[in-house]
DNA sequence: CCAATTGTTATTTA
DNA sequence: ATAAATAACAATTG
């Protein structure tokens, strides 16, 4: 499940363990997650070092730990973070689990898409710092995603959006979420959209993206990502999977059908081709 | 057995 | 050569 914002609420997930030593780290070391890591190094270099802080951005996040050691995660299609009491026994999809005198901090994902990076240095390594910049930061401007858009002239707008280096973090429900509000049909060429389309897409990432944060991520405790009961109707997350599902602005049906080959769910009676 | 899944990347096609 | 489309990755669920 997780983007943009599910990403910034499982990094909390392991915030009880700050300023905490990690007394060992249990491993499924032949596990893919681990394609691009080397497992007896992170192993052994994260063994004795304390969480010091940590940080999310796009769908990647960092945790940094003393001595100049970084550990970084992706969770992929079906990865979680949480923590267990000091005696939880690890299941069979827990592939990497920091012990902590006071409990265990698990990274867990079944399909493992998801990616676990580790390095050692002063600074934070440059998987973390290539990263694009935030959609919510001043560097995403309507010139630059009016650019992008351009250079992708002959692609639907739809995949488009899910490019993680102009917008980094956004994944399948919010790029139907960020059309459906902004009123542009999935399948139209992004190189056809009209400035004001652009502007109006450009708002709504960042509409979206602020009020996912403020919706999901700032939930303390239960699990994402329903929504809260208030926002139900404006959101079209809510609907995207119910069969028959109607739009909650024009009450018309939903549609969904592959776009760019993933699955897309839009309302015909606002975002036209 | 078939199809589905909120991600990314390698390979193939145009 | 470049960009776009497709397959592949793996596990589980309906």
């Amino acid at each position: 499940m997780p983007e943009l914002a599910e990403v910034e609420f499982y990094r909390k997930q392991w915030s009880p363990g700050l300023g905490q030593r990690v007394r060992a780290v249990l491993v499924h070391p032949r596990a893919k997650v681990f394609r691009e890591c080397n497992v007896r190094r992170l192993v052994g270099r994260l063994a004795g070092a304390t969480l010091l802080s940590s940080a999310a951005s796009a769908k990647q996040m960092l945790f940094r730990f003393g001595g100049g050691r970084w550990l970084g995660v992706h969770l992929g299609m079906s990865g979680e973070l949480r923590e267990e009491p000091a005696g939880y026994t690890p299941r069979k999809h827990d592939h990497l689990v920091l012990v902590q005198r006071d409990r265990r901090l698990v990274f867990t994902d079944p399909r493992m898409f998801g990616r676990i990076l580790f390095f050692v240095g002063r600074g934070p390594p440059g998987w973390w710092t290539r990263l694009a910049p935030p959609i919510l930061s001043e560097t995403f401007t309507v010139a630059a995603v009016a650019d992008f858009l351009r250079r992708r002239g002959r692609t639907p707008i739809k995949p488009v959006l899910l490019m993680q280096e102009r917008f980094p973090g956004i994944g399948n429900w919010m790029a139907d979420e960020i059309l459906w509000r902004a009123a542009i049909h999935p399948r139209r060429l992004a190189g056809v959209l009209t400035p004001a389309e652009i502007r109006a897409l450009w708002r709504e990432s960042r509409r979206v993206c602020r009020l996912a944060l403020e919706t999901i991520a700032g939930r303390g405790n239960d699990m994402p990502p329903a929504l809260n009961v208030r926002i139900r109707d404006s959101w079209l997350f809510n609907h995207r999977w119910e069969d028959g599902g109607r739009c909650p602005r024009t009450g018309a049906r939903l549609v969904r059908e592959q776009v760019g080959g993933r699955t897309t769910c839009w309302s015909p009676a606002r975002q036209k081709l």
